[in-house]
DNA sequence: ATGATATTGAGAATCAGTCTCAATTATATA
DNA sequence: TATATAATTGAGACTGATTCTCAATATCAT
């Protein structure tokens, strides 16, 4: 049986005239089993040392693809990596990323979020969206200096 | 005479050991000049449209340079482009960057970096730096749809 | 001025991401 | 189910940004 992510997903394309395919049902099932961040490349990897090949380019693609649609959020290491989370029935949240071992800890804040809705207001501008990032040391690699 | 930045600038290569070259000086001249910001394109692009020739490896070593030393920062646009701005004589601040014409607002709120520190306090995450950008559309280009 | 050392620019190399295009696949419809 | 149409695919060429290599050059302490 298909979960709730991939009918959406299948809505989605459905409703633009797209098709589903099985490479891109693949990449969103990797995305949702991932416990973390994941690269383009990871995905490449992951996904052609099984049985199907797939292309860098359709891997980038559907992430192109399910990133527009709301599906998928990147983020962005402090060397500048790429690398995306699925946002099925994850609300909002931000991260701290640590400089040391790339590892992610999310946080949200109401405060935060209404001081920045208040701040685009007074300067006319418009938010579509936002990244909020803190690069730091985690818990972790702090100890180790 | 010298600029307070240049001479800052200077003592950071002497402390270092590092020399104090023409080309190191005409970055950050260029840096402190410019009224927005910069890419390392326009920075080796309007660089050599005068006297000097200068490579691009050395704007990127530059660039890396004063961002380490703390003397710039940079952001990147919605495509993925970067651009950099000095940071003398200039508070910390954010930024908001239109979608459409690229455009940069910048903003500060003392109570958000407040929350920031907390929440980064209650993980036991050591903050270095952070990035706070809002993607949207400026008022301006919100007004041409 | 000299010598030790850091820096430089040219161009090769790398890397992520995009593009092109002929072959393949999904889907609507008969 | 077979067929027609149009979207999708992977391979590999391409791009643009950045880094690397290295011989030539510039800086600086002496």
């Amino acid at each position: 049986m298909k979960s709730e992510p991939h009918k959406v997903f299948e809505q989605l394309l459905n409703s633009k005239g797209l098709k589903v395919t099985k490479q891109r049902k693949d990449i969103l099932d990797y995305l949702l089993k991932a416990r973390k961040h994941v690269t383009p490349e990871d995905i490449y990897r992951d996904l052609n040392k099984k049985d199907a090949n797939i292309g860098r380019a359709t891997v980038f693609r559907t992430l192109h693809l399910l990133e527009n649609a709301g599906f998928a959020d990147k983020i962005q290491f402090a060397d500048g990596r790429l690398a995306y989370e699925h946002k099925f029935a994850r609300p909002h949240h931000d991260h701290m990323i640590c400089v040391e071992c790339s590892g992610v800890l999310e946080f949200s804040n109401a405060t935060i979020e209404k001081i920045q809705d208040e701040i685009s207001k007074k300067f006319l501008f418009k938010p579509l969206w936002h990244r909020h990032e803190i690069f730091g040391r985690c818990k972790k690699c702090n100890k180790m200096d």
